[in-house]
RNA sequence: CGGGGCGUAGCGCAGCCCGGUAGCGUACUCGCUUGGGGUGCGAGUGGUCGUGGGUUCAAAUCCCGCCGCCCCGACCA
């Protein structure tokens, strides 16, 4: 392809727009333009590396035995409420009347709309197990679009859905998924690792998350130095604690504690070490209000509460509920003599003596008190989120986090979609049972924007090969005859020896040339002037190393197999 | 939705405090020049200053409403 046949808008400057690095390169290199907040255009150099992307997901999901199919991006809301997600979904799920007044969204995932079919077309376990995908616009309404592709409003996402006759089977096929998902994210040439992860919205029983490591991630990651566990923040479990403090029980004496409503604060102004305060989170579920007790120097993980108190949602008490539940101002509610609410505790109070928490009366906390003899603890659980150092809940050594951009996850569904859609088959005993589900997605815009976070300098982007908008970027930076043969050759040599070239033909000076190529990031450049030509030579650089090497422009195709062999 | 910030030419910005016929850089067009890391000179094109209202002889500038966008939090591929 010519330059000038192309529409290749890049930009000398940054966008005010872009924060990150991957949004940035986008723009600038002409990847992509937004029309709405987190709706964007394609351009024809982005939607090649999506296509890639694209393409190496279906190599790899046909291998894996699932087969490409298309659904609506439309679909109707009575297959939604027969799941109770139409309710469920909030205002993620962008909903509009037909000229009937018949209600239809956007589909944000396809659950609904796969098992529909499902339920319709097979009958039989002998038909199983069946994996079905695509590669689909999405549109989720999300609340605050950000970073370009990273997490747009409307997205080009592969879903798939896999159906089998049982458990064991299901396993199988959510394996099958996790295999073809890490040699998905290995041809793209990321470095990434698969954690286990919480189901959200989505739910179901088993769930890992593909995330790149990068410092831009919104997740965070938790992983053994040791060990293969890996877990998102969100569900890394912690051990209890091993040690139990067997210092004597003194009394519970209160202490006047002014304008002191932190932690920080209280400690420093008691001047003891924050591990030795607990403090008292109070929490709405939207049945009723929970006491949570968390160790000062701990954070408390509001999915794992929301899980143990079996909602959906949980949130911080509105002030004015904290003051009629305690007496007190926010800042000051403890255990003791708190009427009539369910208090729960993580593990790490479970060991603690002589603790300093609210009186719940103002500017006032208590010193010394203790569980059983001053106040009560419903339930312990674990409820905070990991730390770097706590040991690894399975398997040895102890954990570190990371940041980490979320490209891809896997969840093992079971009969949730199957059950209340009654997608049934009938077993080799003519028995009716429901499939067990699967569902597994890739963000394929973002796959693209985290390749750039992990593969980009000061200059632009450096592509992967496998995912590169072009292979090979041909810069003619004499204005001779000469050159403009000599480039004209290489370019059918290169085209001939099945590499994807961009020549870039304008009439612009050399550095303007490398600029733009540096910026675009094709991993191989070649440069052809009168200069090299006149030793017989052109000049091939590689993009990452910056290395260059002259070559005669015979053996460039030559080279360049064996280089993109190594590159990639 | 809560907090912070911003809307002036395709992009990056100044002008606004102190009202008086809209400017810089870049990009784009033309001419000459230059020709291996964003060449130089000159001449141009392009803006109802986000939008609606108000104050005023006069509004980009002052006041009010609305809209949009960006960043931080709660959600997710």
């Amino acid at each position: 392809m010519k330059t000038s046949q192309l529409l290749i808008p890049t930009l000398r400057e940054d966008p005010v727009e872009a924060e990150t690095v991957s949004h940035r390169l986008m723009l600038r290199a002409g990847l992509i333009r937004k029309t709405a907040a987190g709706i964007y255009t394609y351009l024809p150099l982005g939607l090649r590396v999506i296509r890639k992307i694209e393409q190496i997901i279906r190599e790899e999901m046909n291998r894996a035995g699932a087969q490409e199919l298309l659904m609506p991006i439309a679909s109707p809301a009575e297959l939604w409420k027969e799941t109770g997600r139409w309710d469920y979904y909030g205002k993620e799920l962008l909903r509009f009347k037909d000229r009937h007044e018949r209600d239809f969204c956007l589909g944000p995932t396809h659950e609904e709309v796969i098992t529909d079919l499902f339920r319709r077309e097979v009958r039989s376990y002998r038909q199983l197990p069946l994996n079905f995908y695509q590669i689909q616009t999405k549109f989720r309404d999300e609340i605050r679009p950000r970073f370009g592709l990273m997490r747009g409003r409307e997205f080009i996402m592969k879903d798939a859905y896999s159906f089998d006759s049982d458990e064991a089977g299901a396993r199988t096929s959510y394996q099958k998924m996790y295999d073809a998902y890490t040699r998905i994210f290995t041809r793209c040439g990321l470095t990434f690792r698969a954690v286990e992860a919480d189901t959200g919205l989505i739910g179901g029983d088993v769930s890992h998350e593909f995330m790149v490591l990068a410092e831009t991630g919104e997740a965070t990651v938790a992983y053994s130095d040791q060990s293969a566990y890996a877990a998102n923040l969100e569900r890394a479990e912690v051990l209890p604690p091993t040690d139990i403090d067997d210092a004597p029980l003194r009394h519970l004496t209160p202490v006047t504690t002014p304008q002191c409503r932190t932690v920080e604060e209280v400690t420093a102004f008691l001047k003891i070490p924050p591990r030795q305060l607990v403090k008292t989170l109070i929490y709405n579920t939207g049945k009723d209000t929970v006491a949570v007790l968390i160790r000062g120097d701990h954070e408390l993980n509001e999915v794992k509460l929301a899980r143990l108190l079996q909602v959906t949602e949980v949130r911080l008490a509105e002030s004015e509920a904290v003051k009629s539940l305690t007496g007190a101002p926010v800042g000051f509610a403890g255990p003791v003599g708190l009427p009539g609410v369910r208090i729960v505790a993580d593990h790490a109070v479970h060991g603690m003596k002589n603790l300093v928490v609210g009186a719940n009366r103002a500017d006032t906390h208590y010193m010394d008190a203790n569980q059983d003899r001053d106040f009560k603890i419903d339930q312990f659980a674990d409820l905070r989120n990991a730390q770097a150092g706590d040991p690894s809940p399975r398997g040895a050594g102890s954990l570190t986090l990371a940041k980490g951009i979320e490209v891809g996850q896997v969840f093992l569904l079971g009969t949730k979609y199957s059950k209340s859609m009654n997608a049934t088959i009938l077993d080799e005993k003519g028995q009716e049972r429901l499939a067990v589900m699967g569902c597994y997605g890739i963000g394929v815009g973002r796959t693209a924007a985290a390749a750039i976070e992990q593969n980009h300098d000061d200059k632009g982007i450096i592509w992967p090969f496998p995912i590169a908008p072009f292979h090979v970027h041909l810069l003619p930076v004499s204005q001779s005859t000469t050159t403009a043969e000599a480039t004209a050759r290489l370019y059918e040599d290169l085209l001939a020896g099945g590499f994807e070239v961009l020549w870039d033909d304008r009439n612009d000076r050399a550095g303007v040339k490398f600029n733009d190529a540096d910026l675009i990031g094709a991993p191989i450049q070649v440069v052809v002037g009168d200069k090299g030509l006149a030793d017989g030579v052109v000049e091939v650089k590689v993009r990452r190393s910056g290395v260059k090497s002259r070559i005669a422009p015979s053996d460039v195709v030559h080279h360049l197999r064996i280089l993109s062999a190594t590159t990639a």
